[in-house]
DNA sequence: GTTCTTTTTTGTGTATACAAGAATATCTCG
DNA sequence: CGAGATATTCTTGTATACACAAAAAAGAAC
């Protein structure tokens, strides 16, 4: 048995991550209730989570809005990214059973495949996969957890990653050097390939930022 | 002018901190509503917020008990400490101003300052400021804030850490080649001289992690 | 005396009611 | 016609009430 809020949470967080919800926006504790048909109190235990997951601000008295990040916010957050992957990759490269390398090759390959085939969307969707492999190799779980929370909370910002030209190529050259570094048992190697490898995107974000103005919901 | 729930948090949170609630220990709200003089409503919102901060750990209709780490969550959540931490320091080489490293300095003499007293009480205080400094630093909100966190939620179990003998001594040392490798703009060493300073204290805590079962309140 | 079932009790989850602060609209006066 | 003050409305924060599930206690069967 799960409870309401637990259930608002995914929908609300799900609506902010695909953008039905902008950054800025106001969030009306009594739509929302009448929206999903419950009454307020589950509405608020949620905007609380939320909160405490830095999604939404609550500010007291004045309501709840949908998280926006500031470029120089988004530009540390992604740095604190490109460092907890870079962590994952050399821990995994040291701690990584034969089978959890055997699932990143698999994982690695079917990149491969997906850039063959030019599918930027399963490409986008097997490169989650290869990311998670190496997360499940540092054998950290928290780590892990902590890496996924902070992914979860760039999402809403990621749909605006635009499908650089070259960038799939690029991309899967950059896993190419992790994968042999991890095989290979060289950690420090992991780690700095990694790093570089997320803050590419990170500076692909930054180019984007300039149009961030234009994502928000024009807040009042 | 705050919200409620806001002060209460704090409360809560300090009273977890220094062990008047203990891991374990079942949290009634209705007792933590009269105790505090205020109605449920705001205790469940607060323990809300502690949940989310995975200080306390809410089960559907069961309520909520203050989290209680097992070893390995604390061995896993002392690494990734050590890895902030250590970021910390290397971008903090990159980084600092001219001013921060006069305040660095400045730190770490007040904890050679400490050492030669033989005070670890003001030890552990300006250690703590020494560490500090290297947050600032890096010039990463975000980063100082999650290390920040982590130690907050680590706090709980720091009670337990010895005054272990020579461990002023050896802390200091460390700091010494900490403190060099900042100056130098060296982050690749720094990062690792930090990495070893934090999880020495975190083996150390392994050291007394059989001595858990004692700590807790011994849940029914 | 032990174990399984049933009942009671306790405590959480949700809804509703009320109070107070913030936003907004209206009104008065320059 | 505009600016400031006051009143109204709206939304949040808190309290209370109720429903229901889970744990605890009591009782029955073996």
């Amino acid at each position: 048995m799960t409870t309401h809020s637990a259930t608002l949470r995914e929908e609300i967080e799900e609506m902010i991550a695909v953008g039905e919800l902008k950054p800025g926006q106001h969030l009306d504790e009594t739509e929302l209730a009448t929206r999903f048909g419950v009454s307020r109190t589950p509405v608020r235990e949620t905007l609380i989570q939320l909160a405490s997951m830095g999604l939404v601000v609550i500010r007291p008295r004045r309501g709840a809005i949908v998280a926006e990040l500031g470029p120089q916010q988004l530009v540390e957050m992604f740095e604190v990214m490109s460092e907890l992957e870079a962590t994952c990759g050399r821990l995994a490269a040291r701690r990584m059973t034969p089978e959890e390398q055997q699932a990143l090759l698999a994982a690695h390959q079917a990149c491969q495949d997906a850039r063959d085939a030019q599918e930027p969307d399963v490409y986008y969707y097997k490169n989650e996969l290869f990311h998670e492999a190496i997360y499940a190799g540092s054998h950290n779980q928290f780590l892990i957890e902590q890496t996924r929370n902070l992914y979860r909370r760039l999402r809403p910002y990621r749909r605006l990653q635009l499908r650089v030209r070259d960038r799939l190529a690029t991309s899967y050259h950059e896993h190419d050097g992790v994968v042999q570094a991890i095989v290979n048992g060289d950690g420090d190697l992991a780690e700095k390939l990694l790093r570089e490898h997320v803050m590419i995107q990170g500076q692909r974000f930054s180019d984007l930022m300039s149009s961030l103005p234009r994502l928000r919901q024009d807040a009042a």
